[in-house]
RNA sequence: GUGGGCGUAGCUCAGUUGGUUAGAGCGUCUGGUUGUGGCCCAGAAGGUCGUGGGUUCAAAUCCCAUCGUUCACCCCA
């Protein structure tokens, strides 16, 4: 065992048992997504370095010290992508789709972030998310959040809860990133060691630490929702409008600040308390300048992106999650030179029956082993394929679920049995 | 990057104050009279006790290191 290659650390195989949740999660994405009138779009995991630099921002930790990055061949610094926002950019501006016009993407796919794992957090996850364009009005944030609310009622997820809050524009988060980091400074004393240092890095965050002895602190610090000019809060109470109306509940959460330097106006989390340290399950919000911060011209720009990692573990703590299916019929061949005959059979089958879920089944062992195989596949009808068979072109038919006779029938009637049977 | 818990069979775990050839359940495979299953019974395969050092007459057990894992900080989806 000691030398055998192993997975890379953070990282994780997705076995035939996981895998139908993770279908789940994925087909009812793409098939809600598309009901919303959205397209999917697929960008390259590897990216030029500095696409990220540009986008999430220099200063943020996930460029700083969370990125897989390495020089190819040619010398050029690549990086495996920590989130797909900054690619879906760059590719609508590469193919001419951000000229002015309006556009509703979804994707889903892996990302790659090297941070230390524990729950809910990994070195390769996947996200699924939205991208949209060319919308300037609260009504596509609205939009974006009826979309995520109905993902969690179709996939039946309950406790999970959205905050909301405004980061305004640009020059008003600047301007109030003055106000907060000089209020601090007037506690310095009080802030903790990560406080301290964020203090010149990124003050906003200071308001998300959770470190308890400093509450009181937070609590009284300058809001940025009071701080908000008018336009930013003009465009605010309208998305609130729209969510009181359509009857969604949020909280207002003036602490939540997101991580990457891209967000303008209007930000949004749906978290959980069931999963411990990671309960956020999806975040996004607006980022209008983003576009042309990457070389564009101006555009606006709303997503968000959720956890699909997470969303799964909720699946299958809320006893949610799809279990692995078996073939609805087993065919069992006895002898080795039925073997040919049985493939024949199986293949005629499948031209007629294009649904049919069938294994055909010609290892070894005793019949009663193999009778066992089938009964455990957890498929409903065994197909007894034998020499006495082959010899009488017939097939012997059980039901395996329940107590019941074997039938033996001619070959050529063996279409329209199934067909009754399944 | 920092700190705590944990590494014994494919899985879940026992393993008593260090003491002979390392255990169970589940799973897998094979049988229980030649072609009949789910239950039951019997048997088998499968582990250099994460790895490397050290202490000792003797280490799965104690010590150190290392790797992995897990939870939290941090960060974020």
């Amino acid at each position: 065992m000691s030398d055998q290659i192993q997975v890379i650390r953070g990282m994780h195989d997705i076995l035939p048992v996981d895998m139908p949740v993770w279908n789940q999660l994925e087909d009812s994405y793409r098939a809600l997504a598309e009901s919303y009138g959205y397209q999917q779009i697929r960008t390259p995991i590897v990216e030029k370095t500095a696409l990220f630099q540009r986008s999430i921002g220099e200063v943020t930790d996930i460029v700083e010290k969370e990125m897989y990055s390495f020089l190819d061949r040619n010398g050029d610094s690549l990086s495996l992508r920590p989130e797909n926002t900054a690619s879906v950019v760059r590719a609508g501006l590469e193919h001419g789709l951000l000229n002015d016009q309006q556009h509703r993407l979804w994707y889903c796919g892996p990302m790659f972030r090297h941070e230390r794992p524990q729950k809910g957090r990994y070195r390769q996850f996947y996200q699924l998310g939205a991208e949209t364009f060319g919308m300037a009005g609260a009504d596509i944030e609205a939009e974006l959040i009826f979309l995520a609310a109905r993902f969690w009622n179709r996939l039946g997820l309950s406790n999970i809860e959205l905050q909301i809050n405004s980061l305004g524009t640009s020059e008003c988060r600047n301007k109030f990133r003055g106000v907060l980091v000089a209020y601090f400074k007037d506690s310095y004393q009080s802030l903790d060691e990560d406080s301290q240092r964020r203090l010149e890095s990124n003050p906003l965050r200071i308001l998300d630490s959770k470190n308890p002895e400093m509450q009181t602190l937070i609590n009284e610090a300058p809001r940025l929702i009071d701080n908000l000019d008018q336009r930013s809060s003009d465009h605010f109470s309208e998305l609130r409008d729209i969510l009181d109306y359509a009857g969604v509940s949020y909280e207002l959460n003036p602490r939540l600040v997101r991580g990457l330097d891209y967000y303008s106006h209007t930000v949004f989390e749906w978290v959980t308390s069931t999963l411990g340290a990671q309960g956020t399950v999806c975040a996004g919000g607006r980022y209008d300048g983003l576009v042309e911060q990457l070389g564009g011209r101006p555009n606006t720009a709303a997503g968000f992106a959720m956890g699909c990692e997470r969303i799964i573990a909720m699946l299958i703590d809320q006893n949610q999650a799809n279990k692995v299916k078996s073939c609805d019929v087993y065919m069992l061949v006895r002898g080795e030179k039925t073997v040919r005959v049985a493939q024949k059979l199986a293949e005629s089958l499948r031209n007629q029956m294009p649904r049919l879920s069938m294994l055909v089944h010609s290892g070894g062992g005793s019949f009663k082993s193999q009778m066992r195989k089938a009964d455990r596949s957890g498929a409903k009808i065994a197909l007894i394929l034998g020499e006495s068979e082959i010899e009488a072109a017939t097939v012997s038919i059980k039901f395996l679920r329940e107590d019941s006779e074997q039938i033996e029938i001619p070959q050529t009637d063996l279409n329209d049995r199934l067909a009754e049977m399944i």
